[in-house]
DNA sequence: TTTATATATATGAAAATTCATATATATGGA
DNA sequence: TCCATATATATGAATTTTCATATATATAAA
């Protein structure tokens, strides 16, 4: 994982709050993704497909959902950036949080 | 400094390895960076102007030259970011790190 | 001490490239 | 077959690069 390549991942929107969220909250289906950060279902998949591409998040099929979380490999400095960024910016994703949370609760997924 | 514009900031290989050199020197001018990176000097003054503008970096004028750091007003996450960024790539600016060195060397300066 | 020239850096504008979005379609499990 | 998710393609938007030129300081000759 170059510091690059991390990076690049980072800088949009939708990544980066989907990445935050999965720090949040250990894991995320995309319908749940999808409440939370108010897009489409194409728009959320792509850019999950491009943080797995990269390797930074893993993704597990129960049943008909997909579930996302980081890559339990990434080394240490990137889960240091990651945490220190969720910590520190609270605010950043706390309404897309607040939505996640509600779509999650609700019985089966979506 | 939102999460996601500094993320933007890191997200070119020119900017990181600049950020990344002033990290570990502490400062340097633009020629300076011009050597250690092997790139025109448009190349490097305009990213070093988004820098500006973004307020992570500031710039000082000394005679003819105009020597960057991080800016010092930066929030610890932020300054946390990007000291174990470099700490854990030490390899991802080696070359430029001793090119800058070397220029840095010659008297007066570049 | 003016005038000319050199050096370091910045920026405007056009071209090139990269990136994100929208729409349509495909796949795979219940 | 339906639902959740993935992907392909086209298009639009943002970013980066390049070239030319501008500005600011320094130096040195007249």
């Amino acid at each position: 994982m170059s510091p690059l390549q991390f990076y690049k991942c980072l800088a949009d929107d939708t990544r980066l709050k989907s990445l935050l969220l999965m720090v949040s909250v250990r894991e995320a289906c995309v319908c749940d993704l999808m409440a939370a950060l108010e897009l489409d279902q194409p728009k959320i998949s792509r850019h999950l497909a491009e943080l797995r591409k990269c390797g930074i998040v893993m993704d597990e099929r129960r049943g008909r959902w997909v579930y996302y979380r980081i890559h339990p490999d990434m080394p240490d400095w990137v889960m240091s950036v990651l945490w220190e960024t969720q910590k520190a910016n609270a605010d950043y994703i706390e309404d897309s949080l607040r939505r996640l949370n509600a779509s999650a609760q609700q019985a089966p997924c979506c």
